[in-house]
DNA sequence: GCCCGCGTTGTGACCGCTCACAATCCTCGC
DNA sequence: GCGAGGATTGTGAGCGGTCACAACGCGGGC
C-alpha cells in the first residue's frame, strides 16, 4: 500500500485480528493453581518457593507468554530503571559521541535511556520537569549555552548528573558532574604549534557555554595560558558558530593575515572550514600555514590534509556520567565509576614547522 | 569533591535535606476540599468543572507543586506517550540524522523518545520484548543487517513503523515502513558520472542490509542498471564497510586501476576513504578520477575537493517513520504523515569530465 | 505430646491514577 | 410548585504489580 512512493502504511488490515491483551500475574496465578504472590516470588527469584511449585509457576509463564508489566511494576515498586539525558544537539560529533558512551552504559546496567533534545524556545523548567518524572534521572550534557542553562535549573531533589565542559566553578556543591581537561589539552596543542616555531597561535573559538561575557571556555583559557607562559602575543580569537561553515568565515578572515601562520580551532568541523577557507585563498596546509582541530572526529583522520587534532574521551565521559548518576540513584552500587580517557594530541598532517 | 580530577561526585552532602515525597492527587484534593475525582478532572482539563472550584484546586495544585506521576497515569489510562527506537548506530551520519528527525516529530507530538542501540550479541526477540514493553511502540532503523534483523521478528501484536533502506519486496504486507529511492538517486548519479564521459563507474558498496547474497541493495543497483542501460560495463562493487576506512582500502585498489577513472561510493565516509587513497596514490581528484559519495554529510562540502554526493532527507525519513507509528498507535489521527524529500544529486568539486 | 520456628503460601492494602456510575445540586418549563 | 434534565460532584472498582503480614504444614527439641 504506496501512500507516496516512499511510505507504505498498513492502515486497517490490522485491527480485525484483535490484539489479546497481555497475561497478568493473575491469569498465570489462575493457570498454575496458585496465588498472585506465588507468581511475584517466581518472577522475581525470591528464595523461598518449593521447587515444584516454582517449575509449576515457570511452565504457566512461559505458556501464557506472561512478561512482567514495566509500568505497574514501577508504580508498584518506586523503581525506575530509566534515565533521560538533555541535550542540545545529537548530531555535532562530541553530543554524539557522548550519548553513544551513555547508551551503552545505561544498556549495559539494564536501563533504559530517553533522548530530549533542548531548543531555545523551550520553557527549561518544564521541559526538565517533564523529563524528571519520565522516570528515574537526568543527564544533561552542558557543552553549551543551553545545556548549561538546564543544568543549573535542576531542582535539587532531583537525580542528576551532568557532563560538562570545565569543572563548575569552585562554589556549586550540587551536581556530580563529569569533565575533560579541556584547558591542558588546548594547552598542550598551543605548545606544540609553538614548538613548530609559529610566533603565536590564532583561535578560532565554539561558543562558549557560560553566560559570563568574561568566561571563554577552557580551550581558549588554556591556549592564552600557553601564550601568555611563552611570552607571546595572544591575538583576538575568532569565530561564531559550532560548524564548518563558522569556520570557514572565520578562516577567510584569518588567511588575508600574513602573520597567522598557526590555528587552533575549537573543534574539527571549524578547523574543516578553516582548512577550506586557507585553500580557497591559496594559503598552503601546513607548509604556509598550520591548523590544529578539536574532538578527533571520525573523518579529521582522512580529509587532505589530515587534521592534527586533540582526541576526547566523549564516549567515556557519557560513561563516567551515567556512573555518576547510578550511585546517586543507588547509593550501595559497588561498580566503581571508570575515569575517562585524558585527552591527547593526535599529530597528522595539518600542522607542521613554521617555515619563513 | 574530587575523585579523579574528571569526575565530581556530591554523594551524602544530600540525603539529610529529605526528599519530600511528591503530591498526590488525594493530597491536592484534600488541600482544595473536593473530591480527588475532581482534581483529576482539573488536571484533565474536563470541562464540566465549576469555574470557582477549578480555580481552587488549581491554586492548590500549584501551591503544593503537583505534577501528575506520568507512571500512575500510564498504568490506569493504558496510554504510554512513548516510542523507543531501536538502531545500530547513532554515529554514522544516516542513522543520527533519522535519529534526530525520530527525535524531533516524537518532541513535537508530545511524546517521549528511547533510544536502544542493537548489537551482534544482543538477543533480538527478547531485547525487542523488553524495548516493546517499555512503552508505546517501536521504530527499527533497518539500514543494515542487524536491524533488518530485527525487523521481521518484531511480533504482529506490536505497534511498529520501520525505516529501511528499499521497499520491502512485495510480499511483506506487515509493517508501516518510510524510504528513501536510493536505487533512482543512484542511477542519476551514475548516469551524471557517464555523461561526463566516463566510460563506467566504480562502486564501493556499503553492506547489504538484507540476508540474501545476491541482494546488494538498491544503491548498488540503481548504478547496475545504469550502467547496463547505458550498454556500458558494470565492474564488481568492493567495499566492505561503512567508514573512511573501508573505503582508504577499497580506494587503494581502486586506485591501481588506470580504468578507473568514475567512482560512485555508498556513503561519504567511503568516499572520504577513497578520496584519500586517490591522494596517496597521486591520482588528482577530479582531473584523474571522479568520485561521488552518498548522504551530504555535513562535513561533504567542506572537504577539499568538496564531495559531489546524493542529499538524503534523513530527518525526513525520521519524521515520517514517527507520523506512522503515531497513525497507527491512534488511528484517528488526523495529521498525514509529510513525505520525505526526494533524493538529489549535489554537484560539487570531486566530480569533472574525464580527461584522456 | 506440645510448642517453637522455619519454609511456604495466601490475603489485604496500597502505589497514583483512570474509568464507570451513582448522587447531588440547579435551573428551567409548564 | 414540581419533575425533568443537565451540570457538578463523589464513590467504588480496577490498572498490574509490590509490600507487610497472617496462615498453614512440617520437623525437631524438650
Amino acid at each position: 500500500m504506496f501512500v507516496t512512493g516512499h511510505t507504505r502504511s498498513c492502515d486497517s488490515a490490522d485491527p480485525p485480528q484483535g490484539r489479546r491483551k497481555a497475561a497478568s500475574i493473575r491469569d498465570v496465578a489462575r493457570a498454575a493453581g496458585v496465588s498472585y504472590q506465588t507468581v511475584s516470588r517466581v518472577v522475581n527469584g525470591h528464595p523461598n518457593v518449593r521447587e515444584e511449585t516454582r517449575k509449576r509457576v515457570q511452565e504457566a509463564i512461559s505458556a501464557l507468554g506472561f512478561r512482567r508489566n514495566a509500568t505497574a511494576f514501577a508504580l508498584a515498586s518506586g523503581v525506575t530503571r530509566s534515565i533521560t539525558v538533555l541535550t542540545s544537539n545529537t548530531l555535532l560529533y562530541g553530543y554524539a559521541a557522548t550519548l553513544q558512551g551513555l547508551e551503552e552504559a545505561t544498556r549495559a546496567a539494564g536501563h533504559t535511556l530517553g533522548v530530549r533534545v533542548l531548543t531555545p524556545e523551550d520553557d527549561l523548567d518544564r521541559t526538565i520537569a517533564s523529563a524528571a518524572d519520565a522516570g528515574g534521572g537526568l543527564v544533561v550534557i552542558g557543552f553549551d549555552r543551553l545545556g548549561a542553562a538546564a543544568l543549573d535549573r535542576v531542582p535539587a531533589h532531583v537525580p542528576c548528573a551532568a557532563v560538562v565542559e570545565a569543572p563548575p566553578p569552585g562554589s556549586t556543591p550540587g551536581l556530580p558532574a563529569v569533565w575533560a581537561d579541556d584547558r591542558e589539552a588546548a594547552r598542550a596543542a598551543t605548545e606544540h604549534l609553538l614548538s613548530l616555531g609559529h610566533d603565536t597561535v590564532h583561535y578560532v573559538a565554539i561558543p562558549a557555554s557560560t553566560g559570563s561575557p568574561r568566561s571563554v571556555g577552557p580551550r581558549a583559557e588554556g591556549r592564552r595560558q600557553a601564550l601568555e607562559s611563552a611570552g607571546v602575543a595572544v591575538p583576538e580569537p575568532s569565530g561564531k558558530g559550532w560548524d564548518a561553515q563558522a569556520g570557514y568565515e572565520a578562516g577567510r578572515k584569518l588567511a588575508r593575515n600574513p602573520e597567522a601562520t598557526a590555528i587552533l580551532c575549537g573543534n574539527d568541523d571549524l578547523a574543516l572550514g578553516v582548512l577550506r577557507a586557507l585553500h580557497h585563498a591559496g594559503r598552503r596546509v601546513p607548509q604556509d600555514v598550520s591548523v590544529v582541530g578539536f574532538d578527533d572526529a571520525p573523518h579529521s583522520a582522512y580529509v587532505t590534509p589530515s587534521l592534527t587534532t586533540v582526541r576526547m574521551d566523549f564516549q567515556g565521559l557519557g560513561r563516567a556520567a551515567f556512573g555518576l548518576l547510578r550511585t546517586r540513584l543507588d547509593p550501595d552500587q559497588q561498580a566503581p565509576v571508570a575515569p575517562p580517557a585524558a585527552p591527547t594530541l593526535v599529530l597528522r598532517e595539518s600542522a607542521g614547522p613554521r617555515r619563513r
